[in-house]
DNA sequence: TATTTTGTGTTAACCGGTTGACATTTAATT
DNA sequence: AATTAAATGTCAACCGGTTAACACAAAATA
């Protein structure tokens, strides 16, 4: 009954046989080691179930194997693939990860940011949506960024917004529609996703139509976002064109607009954005843009192991997208 | 372009002219302490922009305030609105979170296992689906299953299963549904789950119908599993009822059936299970069974951190299921 | 005035590994 | 036989906080 004390170095080198300093060198794998050591060693830790403690490593080497990831929430296909992807590219290049859900509250992800910089993470990488936290400035410390511009220093992992933004707009606009209404987030935050805005602008501009584009918060309750919604149609009764700008939105959209008598995609075409996997299996009908989650993911980790590990600093990557056909348009 | 190296305890002491013990004091308010002192710690904190090195405190502490999360994968809506709030909760309760995508790959989860308690978690919440892996009982660290029977030590926080899965079946033959199809996760893993395919078998038996129960695995690519999906169409044509055991499932078999000719709930009618938020916003026709995934969270985290402070063991803890009524019943 | 409470300092041990310096023995090479 | 390389040990400092023990002064209370 009473507790099992967790073994330390210091028990495995007397069962070993061996001192303190030679079971450390089998760790680490330095200096002159003969097998028979190294198997003896291997032996006590294994008899006693030796786990060293990651902790007084880190204290010593000053580097704890830990990346810190803030992005708005896992409850989202888009930042539920990326987070996974990252966590298992991570997870290979042996770093833990300790995950921060700021939940667009630039209070809790500035908390995140200390807490984690606290925990001495060797490394940040940041998704949320929220904008001036100066902490990130002096925050000295290898920091990647997903589509989100945060400051020079910090380099940018994103996918090509100006051009889906163009592509799926110009979807709309060959299939016939001409009353095109463009949801998007709130412009304060300079995202890259604002380039999607910019390019349906300039794309409805171009060919000679009235750009109309909503903002909507992306933190508002289930019930709020669908009375917003629902007011877009109010406006605009005659619209026969819809670019959402992400694909859990253009869900809700649909089905309001489906309750409101619109037939999709014969009244109303309706282009969505990210194309997380997940999303493609729920809804395969949905035509959006596909930014390459995945690859984004992978390029993020690798510029954030670089980074701490040399100090390249790396340059912003922009990758491209696709459309996924579905019945939408 | 120098290092600036981190403030650390002695440069506060040092500013604001006290001794390293006062800011210990201070940062821990233990011991009598004059608000003239503590502002002047304070004010040479911020000074300093100085933040404590958590990991030389948890060394000595013995204490991380980091739970481990070990879960398949995020990029699932389940698990993800899973994560999520646990992740939230924990946060409000001071507790971090490391987490482990095993991906249901036995190998990785007892890496993970091993290297999180070598992160000294204070403890973990796991609802991976992996079985046998033993070390979880000679763990002696705090953990809480989620949907997972791992051994009795450890108390597990799950939904209704076998209610869940009699609800569906009824609904199922309740709506005129005769050749009615379950699928449900390897018989091997022996998760609370697996009593919704009880359920469903009693419930067929109950009402004089045959069961008929496919398994599938979970962790295949999106390809072999409508290949799978395919085959029960061509061996049971004449199928109009399906109990799918996860929303993610059931819509690719919706999608399925709708490439064979099937009119979904003319023809066929299809009942999925979690009910997970995305899911219903992404997919809000699918009649499903909804788990309190937030409540299973709440639960589990408040379990696993009552374990922690003190040794109070927790009984394993059911929650209701609800159907949410769609249109494909 | 005597006593207790409050506020602060100094010192050193401790948490559990890692590492450099240096010594010693054994094995391999010249 | 002499020299060099390989294998291991001992010792102590170090990472950056926390804390117990003890000392002492100032303020509050008896």
């Amino acid at each position: 009954m009473g507790e099992i004390m967790k073994a330390k170095i210091d028990d495995v080198a007397k069962l070993a046989g061996v001192s303190k300093t030679t079971v450390s060198r089998v760790m680490n794998k330095r200096g002159y080691l003969s097998e028979k050591t190294i198997k003896k060693v291997h032996d006590a830790m294994d008899e006693l179930n030796y786990q060293p403690n990651v902790v007084a490593r880190q204290l010593f080497k000053q580097e704890t194997k830990l990346v810190g990831l803030i992005f708005p929430t896992v409850n989202n296909p888009f930042f539920g693939q990326l987070v996974a992807t990252m966590e298992k590219k991570l997870f290979s290049k042996g770093f833990k990860v300790l995950l921060g859900d700021s939940m667009n509250d630039p209070e809790k992800e500035k908390l995140y940011l200390r807490e984690l910089m606290a925990h001495q993470v060797d490394g940040l990488i940041v998704g949320a949506h929220n904008q001036g936290i100066k902490e990130y400035q002096n925050a000295n410390l290898p920091i990647i960024a997903i589509d989100r511009i945060m400051n020079n220093d910090i380099p940018v992992v994103s996918s090509d917004n100006y051009q889906g933004g163009k592509m799926a707009t110009e979807l709309l606009i060959k299939n016939g529609a001409k009353v095109i209404i463009h949801t998007n987030g709130p412009k304060t935050l300079q995202t890259p996703a604002q380039k999607r805005r910019q390019a349906y602008e300039d794309t409805m501009i171009q060919y000679g139509l009235k750009p109309i584009t909503y903002t909507v918060d992306f933190n508002v309750s289930y019930e709020q976002k669908a009375k917003f919604l629902k007011n877009i149609f109010k406006d605009h009764p005659d619209v026969d064109g819809m670019f959402i700008s992400n694909d859990v939105d253009a869900a809700q959209v649909i089905d309001i607009a489906g309750d409101l008598g619109y037939k999709v995609p014969d009244d109303l075409k309706i282009v969505g954005y990210d194309g997380a996997e997940t999303t493609r299996i729920l809804l395969p009908n949905l035509t959006t843009i596909i930014q390459p989650i995945d690859r984004m993911a992978e390029i993020a980790v690798n510029m954030l192991v670089a980074r701490i590990s040399n100090n390249d600093a790396g340059e912003n990557k922009v990758l491209p997208v696709k459309v996924w056909r579905g019945k939408t348009v």
